[in-house]
DNA sequence: GGCCGCCTACCCCGAAAGAGGTGTTAGCGC
DNA sequence: GCGCTAACACCTCTTTCGGGGTAGGCGGCC
């Protein structure tokens, strides 16, 4: 099906930043061996691409707008479970990159990872190899998912309680009893080793369970300045 | 390389993540009257490249390990306050920008723009001009400067918060009483528009007042578990 | 001298949060 | 089938938060 005139990896590259793009660009340019034939910027957009150009390799940042890169993944190996997704994220320990590779992503590699190394990575992934994955990443990522894994629940409580929102009104947004608000959230700050929501909500933040940008902030109707 | 003799104008990028200095070096390389000169991953080595490379324009990142970019722009403007420097954030409302103009910078721009809106600003930057900011941006800053301006102890007291202490444990950590703590809580809620302490905490992360690095997290003493 | 913002500190008090429990359901191992 | 665990749900109890005030000392600014 896809076979490339002469062996050169086509290449699908999806992030928000334009400047990013054009790193990767350059750095697929440098290569005679491939071809970047498109970029997404948001989750959506790389769904249809990956449809209509069918690359050979997707590189994709995990955060997106519009639609997460994970649930991209998902979809992306649901049209073609064959499709291999290089997954890029900024953060060290971000949970996301597992969930990320539990979706069908080939292999994790971080932003302000040498050239050389993605590179390789991408002939790697191509040649059909799973998760060549440097060490370093491997052990961060394993180090921190041994104890955290918030259920699907338990981070959308945590998402509304980092909006600002008292536990009686995540209970009446998520369809729940305070208590049982209340009785999750106890969970989470067991799971997280935090203190306090506060806490909580930070912890996770800098583990990448939870993004700034996906929280709930910012919605105007209940904007305190009043 | 940098073969481009005379009437080019030397670009010194700092930024750590490579494949974002790449994209910068790629769209200096398309521009005949634009050369990279240098490039710095933290804020100590800009403010030393600086000084040996003597660069026309400086493109710096505000997130930079070792060294805040609002440090190293104070620093490179004490060593020449004709240094031309333009600030690039991730972050829309960010108040670092702010505080990056104040020490010098002579523009700022967001990541996420487009190629041409950067060239045009170098070039106004090397022709003397000072903070062509695309309207955009002013605004959005404007709209949030207003009224934060933490005071620096609220800040502290809020870095705290941040990192799951209760008010009883800041104002002993902090030496002022839990009452004094209150306060302080109560006046950072009001400047934030925030609901509580969770809600103030991200907003204050999202609009880069605070940092998720720089909060007092993983203290050993007081770890719940793990 | 006034005015204002910062830092400090206190009061009251209702409404949350967080620390104890209990029970239900679904899935997994054997 | 029988334990076991984990997610989810609900109920008390005490502590803490957060909103409403008030107020003195201190510094800058008009």
């Amino acid at each position: 099906m896809t076979n490339a005139p002469h062996a050169s990896i086509a290449v699908l590259v999806v992030d928000d930043h334009p400047l990013l793009r054009d790193g990767l660009a350059a750095m697929l340019a440098s290569q005679p061996d491939m071809r970047l034939v498109g970029e997404a910027t948001d989750g959506e957009q790389a769904v249809k691409l990956f449809a209509s150009l069918r690359p050979d390799v997707v590189l994709m940042d995990l955060q997106l707008p519009r639609m997460d890169g994970v649930e991209a993944i998902t979809r992306i190996r649901a049209q073609d479970p064959r499709a291999r997704i290089i997954v890029l994220t900024t953060y060290t320990g971000d949970v996301r990159a597992v969930r990320a590779l539990h979706a069908g992503a080939a292999a994790y590699l971080l932003k302000d990872m040498l050239r050389r190394e993605l590179i390789d990575t991408i002939r790697a992934v191509y040649a059909g190899r799973r998760l060549p994955v440097p060490g370093v990443i491997a052990e961060s990522i394993a180090a921190h998912v041994v104890d955290d894994a918030l259920s699907p629940r338990e981070i959308d409580v945590l998402r509304h309680a980092g909006a600002g929102l008292s536990n009686k009104l995540i209970g009446g947004r998520m369809g729940i009893s305070e208590q049982t608000v209340k009785a999750h959230m106890k969970s989470i700050m067991a799971k997280l080793g935090a203190r306090d929501r506060t806490h909580a909500v930070t912890t996770a933040l800098s583990r990448g369970i939870l993004a700034l940008e996906t929280l709930p902030l910012a919605d105007p109707g209940t904007r305190a300045r009043d």
